[in-house]
RNA sequence: GUGAGUGUAGCUCAAGGGUUAGAGUACCGGACUGUGGAUCCGGUGGUUGGGGGUUCGAAUCCCCUCACUCACCCCA
């Protein structure tokens, strides 16, 4: 490999990016704040592995939705399986559950996850091919209580992130009673009026009809206005889960629009369908999105047993928030010779014993270079060691928001320091 | 997968067929050798994304390719 192929090679790959110190700094408050709220709820993290057998994907998110049939990272390992980095989280936690028989024990299936997830898209604002999500999964919970339950969830972390001008779109779906009936309705008035859609909608008449209602020129949509919707189709039953839904939300207060052409792109969500949207961001508005899947974990092979949940994309939660990164305290050390250094060695690994954060850099600066540097990298106190201190046995501590200085032994400055630090 | 736009110093950008590709900022050093943020001066830093072509001459024009950005699509 010559020189230009290895600088070609030495970037990140198309639609991933490295999240460097300043950023990650924000990363890390989000998850802090989604894990406490989850926790808030009783909801316990639940990991899953990042690579798992193509088939789960297929037989989970649906062989005929545009994340398998397009969008997934599958290859062949050395042994000859075919596996792919998840594309999605719900899959693997079904597949746990399965495999570990999680609906035998005692504890709440109320669970959580945070991770990156892989598609082959083309990236754009808000879209990568290694992206993070904030999972949230139910199970066992029939009650439509739930449902609201998770929504209010996912409003409260977008509250506690400053995340405005949202907007919570519902829907159901329906079930596997009254969805296929209302699949054949409308696909055959879509296609009676084949000759008022455009040649894109002609298609989606026949391969998936509910889609001509995304299209966005004029002549589609006053055609698809005449079509029929869902929700003059569910049964009884969904219809009381959705009634009882929508109560809920109003309960919460939160304030929703029904959306009867919403649909979500996996194919396995039953009666509630739920997305969240914000107009802060391009095109790629979804900050969450999720739903019902009560058929789920039995088409695996597993126990009757109902799903819910939803996923937060973190990189657009992160566009959209409003947070700005805590200072960092800490005691950058300027020492001046090399017996000052050995002796900032020593305190330093004093306070650190302390729980006080502490730099000690190893270059050789006069001291105006070290209060330069200190300045620029933030630190909130400089330590400063030189001859007078190392005589007098005496350290001099600087705090460089109110150039205030204070001297003493490190036990002292110890003691100032974690006084300063507990307000 | 389709379409459009953009690639010049670590970052933000100039130079629009004509010397040795510049500036601000950042970084290092000095003015200032025990006290930061300011000012002034100097220095490091570039195969102009990569490859090919046109031309006496290309950062500039053409083709290919890669990447980024935005939109379609899809979704978080």
């Amino acid at each position: 490999m010559n020189k230009d192929q290895l600088k070609k090679g030495l970037t990140a790959i198309k639609g991933t990016r490295d999240i460097l110190p300043e950023e990650a700094q924000l990363w890390q408050i989000v998850e802090a704040m989604a894990k406490s709220i989850f926790e808030l709820y009783a909801y316990r993290e639940l990991r899953a592995p990042v690579i798992e057998p193509t088939e789960l994907f297929e037989k989970g998110t649906g062989a005929s939705s545009d994340i398998v049939t397009k969008e997934m990272y599958t290859f062949n390992d050395k042994g000859g399986r075919s596996v792919t980095l998840r594309p999605e989280y719900t899959p693997s936690v079904v597949r746990a559950i399965i495999e570990h028989r999680l609906d035998l024990q005692g504890f709440p299936l109320r669970f959580y996850y945070i991770g990156p997830m892989f598609r082959y898209d083309r990236p754009q604002k808000g879209r990568y091919r290694q992206f993070h999500q904030i999972d949230v999964e139910v199970f066992g919970e029939k009650d439509p209580a739930v449902d609201a339950e998770i929504v209010e969830m996912a409003h409260r972390l977008l509250n506690k992130l400053g995340v405005g001008n949202v907007m919570t779109l519902v829907n159901s779906v329906g079930c596997k009673s009254c969805r296929p009936t209302y699949g054949q309705a409308l696909r055959k008035v879509a296609l009676e009026s084949l000759d008022k859609l455009c040649p894109d909608c002609q298609r989606k008449a026949e391969l998936n009809p509910l889609r001509i209602f995304d299209c966005k020129l004029e002549t589609c949509q006053k055609t698809a206005s005449t079509f029929p919707l869902i929700t003059d189709f569910l049964c009884a039953e969904c219809r009381e889960h959705f009634e009882k839904f929508l109560s809920y939300l109003d309960f919460y207060g939160i304030s929703y629009k029904i959306e009867p052409t919403l649909v979500r792109g996996l194919d396995y969500y039953t009666k509630t369908a739920f997305e969240i949207v914000t107009g802060d961001l391009g095109s790629q508005n979804a900050i969450c999105g999720g739903g019902r899947y009560d058929d789920m974990v039995k088409e695996f092979g597993g126990p009757e047993l109902c799903g819910i949940g939803f996923a937060m994309g973190l990189e657009r939660l992160l566009s959209v928030a409003k947070i700005s990164p805590a200072r960092k305290n800490f005691v950058y050390f300027a020492y001046m010779g090399e017996e000052a250094k050995k002796e900032s060695l020593r305190v330093a690994r004093y306070l650190r014993s302390k729980g006080i954060e502490c730099l000690v850099e190893f270059k050789d600066r006069g001291l105006k270079a070290h209060f330069s540097r200190a300045n620029k990298i933030g630190a909130n106190w400089v330590l400063i060691i030189g001859e007078d201190e190392l005589s007098q046995g005496k350290l001099q501590i600087k705090d460089m928001v109110t150039s205030k200085q204070h001297q003493g032994t490190a036990e002292e400055l110890a003691r100032i320091l974690t006084d300063k630090r507990s307000q």
